[in-house]
DNA sequence: TCGTTGACTATTT
DNA sequence: GAAATAGCCAACG
């Protein structure tokens, strides 16, 4: 496991509830040191690893983060119910709109800023 | 070591 | 807005 990889899921940890972050932000937090594919990789390293290792999918809100769009990226691979990711979400009262897109406007958490709409 | 693949993004048509 | 293209980095055989 590399630093990198763990200093991803520790941005993951820090996202707050009701809030969701992309990739391509995340790798900009990152200031580089990983792209957004390298994220995606990290993400689904932690899949499914329950106690592999200090990160898996029980502390790791992987949940929270989408891509650019605003779709979760589960139904790509297919390994796993796409609903899993969108009941999650919603259970945190992140509103999922016809297109099963999350409003990045409204739901997009910034490092620092925090909204309070809704 | 190499080539392929993928939970990606941004730009261009 | 959709589809194609290019850049990207880590894992796997």
């Amino acid at each position: 496991m590399s630093e990198v990889f763990e200093k991803v899921y520790r941005i993951v940890q820090s996202i707050p509830r009701r809030r969701v972050l992309t990739y391509g932000l995340i790798s900009q937090l990152m200031e580089g040191k990983l792209s957004p594919q390298g994220v995606g990789w990290a993400l689904n390293g932690l899949s499914g690893r329950k106690g592999a290792s200090a990160f898996d999918s029980e502390t790791v809100p992987w949940h929270r983060v989408i891509n650019s769009r605003g779709l979760v990226s589960t139904n790509r691979r297919g390994d796993m119910p796409p609903d899993l990711q969108r009941r999650l979400l919603e259970d945190e009262g992140v509103v999922f709109d016809a297109e099963e897109r999350v409003d990045l406007n409204r739901f997009l958490w910034k490092e620092g800023l925090i909204f309070d709409d809704v």
